[in-house]
DNA sequence: TAAAAATACTCCATAGGTATTTTAT
DNA sequence: ATAAAATACCTATGGAGTATTTTTA
């Protein structure tokens, strides 16, 4: 049995006539005659009673009608559902992001921007850190996700650069680095002038990318960072930093958190060490509610630089 | 979209590989895959990612798998429900009587045969005189129906006699018909005798045959019978009997009611007077529950004969 | 490189069309 | 007598088969 029988069934089942369904079906009437023969054989049953006028069904025919709309109807929801998903306006996105993407405004925006422009996907939102979003959205956990700086690059992924901002310098409000002369501008901070600063960074298996390039520029300034702490979390950096364990550098948008605590100044080389904010997804979902919601993170990212610019 | 896609998508998906998949479908693996293809292109939405050694669903393709899931089941559990009731095996079965044929020991035995052998038939059982339930059983309000002698037989209704049996007249037991020398066995009365009786009869627009029958006899016999009552229901007429308004002439099977107040006494005319028990149905009826209720009747019928014998 | 899937075609089964007959009131 | 369904037969779409190429880890 095929759907096709199904829907010839209803069609001669709500005319009452066989040719006029025909037409409705736009086919001829001997053909359909023969559908429903066949389905009458199939089943096993006599579903229609043959006047002159018209068919009329039969007790049977009357049941088998109702779990014939039944299932017809049904195939058409799944059929709307499905190109629904498919057109990214329905579904479940799961993102993981770090802390820092968290603390960006863009996070917000853009699960914002989501909710209202696609009521219909669901948002399943987690955090941890870059190197684990990376290997779940590959592995399939993940639809996708927002780190800083990429580092492994597994095969069908996309790492896609939504924003750059600089890197600021994060000390003890108590530290000398963070006493400015009364009525001058906070001047930037240099590298070398970090050089013996107890160091706060993020655990290199976690975050390699960020952590890796600080470093390489210190080797390129001449010297090797004296290490305080490595921890999981950016956000554990300025809670360190604020309880005065040493001193971090962290992305511009973290700015204002513990702002009695710590105090932020410009870094000299923020050229060579800027924080981009990276989304990834499988290279796969070309289509979907993942689709849509990066096409979404771009529109939502040009706004961000539009406003700051 | 049809049915064949949903199968072959479910194949595909439990196989995790198109060849396979092709094999247990008995067909090749090209057809399959072009098959699979139709599909995404249909739905709008890649359901599979291709690996070098098979293929595994995507996001979508697990919703899809669940949905297609259940429609093929449930096409399924309805090709095999309508399969049982064509069988016969199961439905429901409006059957009407008289309140004379629900006297007859042969309708709560049918009944109950009916329930044992085919729990999946639901019985709805109603009371009704006979033109009402032959006009029911034509029009389609009721599948079948118990009566009596039947008149009016329309085009397309089948009247199956299951059992004759003899009339006897029922009379009140202080009547002088009632009276039985001791020691002698009770005397078979005759026609002529109820000639200056006062008869009770079933009303004729119900039960035509049965009065028309009668009514015939009497005139072959030289009179015209005195009418004391016309009612609805045989049980009607016993009811009366009882209360001493006349006499009545009645099947055998009603012998016992009223045991106290009732006298029955053999019809000599009884051989031209039998009272049968009719099935009626509809003769397009010829699968199905009706079809197993009218076979099980037969045999019910059968064995109640042999019994008598 | 070695599987599995995708193409490119060919074929044929059958859905669908045309002409006509049969049926049921 | 008439409208509708059934039958007979034909056509052609597209599902399925065969041979081959392309893809992907």
């Amino acid at each position: 049995m095929e759907l096709r029988h199904l829907r010839y069934f209803l069609a001669v089942a709500e005319e009452g006539h066989v040719t006029r369904a025909a037409e409705r079906l736009g086919i001829q009437q001997p053909p359909l005659s023969l559908q429903i023969r066949a389905l009458e054989k199939h089943i096993g049953m006599t579903l229609f009673r043959r006047h002159p006028k018209g068919v009329a069904l039969t007790d049977g025919g009357r049941l088998f009608r109702e779990e014939a709309q039944r299932i017809v109807s049904d195939v058409a929801a799944v059929e709307d559902r499905m190109g629904r998903i498919a057109r990214g306006e329905q579904g479940m996105l799961k993102i993981g992001f770090t802390s820092s993407a968290a603390a960006h405004p863009f996070t917000p925006d853009a699960l914002r921007a989501c909710r209202q422009a696609f009521p219909g996907i669901r948002l399943v939102p987690s955090e941890d850190n870059a190197a684990n979003i990376t290997e779940l959205v590959a592995s399939g956990r993940l639809h996708c996700g927002l780190i800083r700086v990429p580092v492994a690059q597994p095969e069908g992924l996309v790492f896609e650069t939504l924003l750059r901002e600089p890197v600021l310098v994060a000390v003890p409000s108590d530290h000398p680095l963070a006493q400015v002369p009364k009525g001058r501008r906070p001047k930037a901070v240099s590298l070398a002038e970090l050089r013996d600063e107890q160091l706060i960074l993020v655990r290199r298996p976690g975050a390699p990318g960020l952590y890796a390039n600080l470093l390489a520029l210190c080797e390129q300034q001449g010297f090797r960072p004296r290490i305080a702490a490595e921890v999981e979390r950016m956000m554990t950096n300025l809670n360190l930093v604020a309880a005065g364990v040493g001193i971090s550098i962290v992305p511009a948008s973290m700015q204002g958190l513990h702002a009695g605590a710590v105090v932020y100044r410009p870094l000299v080389e923020s050229a060579k060490l800027d924080a981009p904010l990276t989304l990834v997804y499988r290279a796969e979902d070309s289509a979907g509610p993942v689709a849509s919601f990066v096409a979404l993170t771009r529109k939502v990212a040009a706004r961000l630089s539009r406003r700051a610019a």
